[in-house]
Parts: structure tokens; C-alpha cells; sequence
DNA sequence: TATAAATTCGTGTACGTGCACGATGCAATT
DNA sequence: AATTGCATCGTGCACGTACACGAATTTATA
């Protein structure tokens, strides 16, 4: 149409220059007036251009299964996308030593990947690695826990803090006026995860907020996660008086305390904690846990090396906040989220 | 490898025949112990094929918008499949109308795709053409309602008996024992949707095998669905005695009876019922409708012909039963489940 | 034995794009 | 006038597969 070449016309599409500004224009012209999309397929084929995308995650550990739920996410999009030239580099750290994390961002830096998701668990060594990439012009995208930065490429997760105001609110049909609820932390390190604090927050304020509802709230922190320390910790507050109607774990240990309230025969109280680990729900099946809250781990994986991909190889604009879906797990449907 | 022509191997991949048992056999090995597998970008972009799946659904009406959502699950998989050859043609019918539904299936059957998605209404015309499928060998697809028939490609959508229950189990929650619950079946046509009732089966066994909850259910049907015909029946019902508790609405129109609540300053109940839909959405606001149960109206869509795309492109093995998750939906969480 | 028919196989072209290489034309330099 | 340099553009091959066509070989028929 233009009188040109497909060659010429590849120097446009790809501003690969070497074609005056009268063709590009004539070129540019033809291609909007005529709709013309480059076929991706036949792109894919001809292109030897791969994509290496560097995945920062912990490494799936014996006190929570967790994180093998976005990694399956991870892989199930890598097998999807990788006619496409995508292949993902794993970096797997252990998500209680500092030192393991700060290496793997060593790793990636080393490594100059065209893009990183990003499990942002300490503080410090992540910005560390967003500057890196911000001056190198590497797209990132954080997972599970959002990061305040403008120049991320996206954020896929949940929003925690609703999440926390839904909790309460599922807890506000099983307890009446005037009883006492108790949110439970209980995690070895906390400093760094924000989202976990938003949890808390977000529940505080539904009971804030609906002030119809008279309840007293306790806050409790548990900083060991072994056995014999929860026990002692739990003791102590439901022996005071068993007055608790509700506890909230903002926190996939949900099972622990859930096993405690077992192993004690106390009262019955409705639980509600976070995620569909094995363990937690064992206790769902027993009707110790009442609901669970999930994250939609896997779809999180998937969502953000697809993510990556609808930028690179479909040139969409992304967004760059993605919420999934705060799902609410009982007994009745839970198998349906499960598998993959 | 096998010191044959890419024509040759060409021809035992696709068993269009004139091959030889011999080389055939030495073809079959290599691709096998070589593990082969045709890189389907090239394969698509050297295809000519297209692929044509009829989809057969209810046209959006006025009463219920529902089925606008997996109609957009369709159009988003015809989008990202669009490359591969894939093309939707659609059968539109009004879902209050046997006649019009047996026309499109008449389209369907003279048009001759190459499968078809079928969300089965009628049950007479859905066996007519199913058999004629199957004659045909043209592969189909249910969606959003199950039909019990061995042939079927698959079904994509939930189980709706599980959904009831869930639905009791929700309920369990807000009404202490002895109470009384409200089961409404609200349609102008009742013959052609077993789902519905498996929603009010799973609704009563729950409380049947859960005894420690002594409820006593009434159930209600209502089949002139404007406004005073509802106000009638429900006033004769919520006079008697104001002792419900809690309603159970087995379908989308639940917006109605909270209408009618509201209208009425009747005293709160639990009321629950199902699908996201604008007009419910209203009421979730409110607090007058606490519970909705969705059923992935946009996954169902996307799954069934991602679901043909998979049997017919990639070659993959679909599941005969693909049950969505039965997402419940608060004033909490809606938000995260709208939008696409 | 010669010929026809059937079977089995190889070759060539096409799909739409990326990219290396070389060709062309014109202006600047020697 | 001859040469060089630069900007601009076209050509050809490659990617891995599908498929039409015809060639080669074997088997059947007269």
C-alpha cells in the first residue's frame, strides 16, 4: 500500500530507524487507517527473542506450605506462555533469614533478567533491588504483599485490609452483643509484612464502624510458634475467664490455635483465620475452623507472570493494582478450591 | 531420524495414511522416545483451519442480566483465541420461549459447526440436538446446567446442590434454634431447571443432617414474578406470624423479596440468595441481602470454549464434570468479583 | 513381458514476521 | 572526475508446520 517494502515496514513497526521521515509517516498512516496488527503467532515463530523473567519467592518450608501455591501458579503459566519465548528463573530464599534474601537479589542483579516478580518480605533489600531495576529500566511486579512505589510495573494480591473487614464482618452474625473477641498474631518475625497488620486493622474498624455491634476486642501476639509456648500463651487468656466468643488469626497458623482448642476441649468459638493450607483445613473439616479467608495463592502466581507477559509480548497496558478476590472458605466449598 | 521426508512424518502425525506399517511404526517410535511435541505457533500459522463453535444461550432480558456475563466469558476467550482460528457464532433465544430456543437449535443443526456450547433449557430440544451431535460427532458442552449424558464433552459450571447446602450452612450462623426458615422458588417457568431445585434439596438436607439445628423450613413458590403478585404472596406468608428468621431465595431474583422487605420495614431476616447481579447488588448495600452465592457467570462462559479450544487445538484431555467454586459474596468482597 | 494401477514417499510452496546483508542513490570529499 | 560516506531501502533466508503435487516403487492385470 505504501510502495515500500515489508522490510521498511518492519523498521517502523520496531523504530529500528534507517527510513525517512516521509515514509515512516506514509508507513504509520497506513498501518492505523488500515487496523493493521502484527500477527503474534507468526511473530512468536519468526522472533529467536526469549524472555527471562526472575521469580522471588521463599522456598516452601515445613511451618506453612504456603508458598508452593504461587510457584504452581508460577510454573502453570511459564507452560502456557512458553511458546512465547517466556521462561522464568527461580530464585528461592528462606523466608526467615535476612541473609538468604539479600543473596537472591544478588543473584538477580547479577544475572540482568528482563523482569522480576517480586515476594517482597524485608524492606531494606527490596528497594534495594526496585532501584537496581529502576535504573537498568527492568519492569517489576510485587506479589501477595503490596509495596508502596510508584514505578512498579504492577501489584497482584489482596487487599488486606479488606480482607480483615470482611473477617469481622463473617464474625459479627455468630456473636452477639457484648462478647469478647480475640485477635491472634503469631508469627516468628514481624516486621515485615505490613498486609499482616492490615488484617488486624481492617477487622477493627467493621467493629469501629457498625457500632451496633458492642464487642470487646483483645489483641494477643505470639511470638513463638512452637507448641508448648502457644499453649502457655493461650492458657493464660482462656483460662482468665472463657468468656471469648470469637477468635481471629490474621495468619495461615490458624491451625495451631484451632489444634489447641481441640486438645483443650474448650468452649467452641468461631475461628477464622487465612489460607487453604493441609492443616487448617483439617480443622475446617472438624468444624473447629468456621471459615477461612484465601488469597487465591495460585492465581497470584499465575496473575503476575501474566502479567509480565501481556507486557511484553501483547504490549497491553497493565494494571497496576490487581485484587483478587477475598474468598471465603468453609467446610461446604472448599473442595472446589482446591486442585490445580 | 528415521531417514524419512518431514512429508512422511507429517502423514503418520495427522493419519492421513499412505504410510507404510513399517515406517509408520519407526515414525511412531522416534516421536515417542524423542518426546515430540508439534510446536502449535508454527502449526497455527501454517493452518488454514478454522474452527467454528456454536454457542447456544439465552439472549439478556429485562428480568434477568445474567446471562450477559458468560456471554462476555465467551467473547474473552474468542479473543485470546482468535489466533488460533478459533470463531464463536452465536444462538440467541429467549429463555421464556420453547419455540424460539427450538429455532436456533434448527440454525445450529443446518449450520453445521465444528462443536457446540450448550446451555441445555428445554429438555425435549436439548436431547434433539445432542443427538444429532452425536450422530454427527460433533462434540458439545453444557454450561451453567447439568445434563445427565454419558457423550457430552464436558460441563462446565456448579454444583448446585453443594451451593444449597452452603447456602444452610450460612444460614446456621444467624438463627438460633427453633427458628423458622423461608425456602423461595421464584420463576415464571419451573419445568426446565433441575439445578434450581437441587438448590433447594441441598438448602433441607443440610439441616436434616446437621440435627443439633432444630429448624423448621417452609417452602414457597411464586410464579407470577411483577411486583403485586410477589407483594400478595409474601404478605400472606410474613402475616401470619413475623416468626422467619432467615430466607432462602434459590435464585437471582432475591432482589424482589428484599424489595419487598424494605417496602414493608419488615424486622430483619437473613436473607440469601444467588448471582451478582446489579439489582442485588443494591440490596448487599443496604444490608438487607447478606449473602449471595455466585457461580462464576464469566468463568463459565471462558471455560466452555476454552474447553473446546483445548480439545480441538492443543489436544488436551478435558474433565467430563468442571465444577466452578461456589463463591459467597458479602457488602465486603463483592467489589473484587465484578469488573472484566 | 509390458503395462496399468495402487501404494508409498519426497519436494516445493505457503503462512506472517524478524533480521542480516547488500543494493541504491545522493552528497561530501579528495 | 573519482572516491568515500551516509541515509535509505529491498531481498532473501529462517522459524516449524500443513498440504498439494508429482515422483518413485511395488503390485496387479492383460
Amino acid at each position: 500500500m505504501a510502495g515500500v517494502s515489508v522490510g521498511t515496514v518492519d523498521r517502523v513497526i520496531h523504530n529500528r530507524g534507517e527510513v525517512s521521515d516521509i515514509t515512516r509517516n506514509k508507513v504509520i498512516r497506513i498501518i492505523k487507517d488500515s487496523h493493521y496488527v502484527p500477527d503474534i503467532v507468526a511473530r512468536t515463530l519468526a522472533s529467536k527473542k526469549i524472555y527471562r523473567f526472575a521469580v522471588l519467592f521463599p522456598r516452601e518450608n515445613p511451618d506453612s506450605t504456603f508458598w508452593s501455591k504461587p510457584l504452581a501458579g508460577v510454573n502453570k503459566a511459564l507452560k502456557e506462555t512458553g511458546h512465547y519465548g517466556i521462561v522464568g528463573e527461580k530464585y528461592l530464599f528462606d523466608q526467615f533469614n535476612r541473609t538468604s534474601f539479600k543473596k537472591q537479589i544478588d543473584r538477580i542483579i547479577h544475572n540482568e533478567p528482563d523482569a522480576v516478580l517480586i515476594a517482597p518480605f524485608y524492606y531494606e533489600e527490596t528497594v534495594r533491588l526496585i532501584e537496581n531495576c529502576s535504573q537498568r529500566k527492568i519492569p517489576y511486579v510485587f506479589i501477595n504483599s503490596n509495596f508502596q512505589d510508584s514505578s512498579k510495573l504492577s501489584f497482584v494480591g489482596q487487599d488486606s485490609k479488606q480482607s480483615g473487614y470482611l473477617a469481622a464482618r463473617l464474625m459479627s452474625y455468630s456473636v452477639e452483643q457484648g462478647s469478647r473477641l480475640l485477635i491472634i498474631n503469631i508469627s516468628k518475625v514481624l516486621d515485615n509484612h505490613k498486609h499482616i497488620l492490615n488484617r488486624q486493622t481492617g477487622f477493627e474498624s467493621f467493629f469501629r464502624e457498625n457500632t451496633n455491634h458492642k464487642i470487646d476486642i483483645l489483641n494477643h501476639y505470639i511470638k513463638d510458634t512452637d507448641k508448648n509456648s502457644i499453649s502457655n500463651s493461650l492458657n493464660e487468656i482462656f483460662s482468665k475467664k472463657n468468656e471469648i466468643k470469637g477468635v481471629f488469626v490474621t495468619n495461615s497458623k490458624v491451625y495451631k490455635i484451632a489444634r489447641f482448642i481441640e486438645e483443650n476441649r474448650l468452649k467452641p468459638v468461631t475461628l477464622i483465620g487465612y489460607d487453604l493450607t493441609e492443616e487448617n483445613l483439617q480443622y475446617v473439616e472438624k468444624n473447629i475452623i468456621d471459615f477461612l479467608i484465601s488469597q487465591r495463592p495460585v492465581e497470584q502466581g499465575y496473575g503476575g507472570i501474566m502479567t509480565l507477559f501481556n507486557h511484553f509480548v501483547l504490549n497491553k497496558r497493565v494494571k497496576k493494582e490487581q485484587h483478587l478476590p477475598i474468598d471465603i472458605i468453609t467446610k461446604e466449598n472448599y473442595k472446589f478450591y482446591i486442585k490445580h
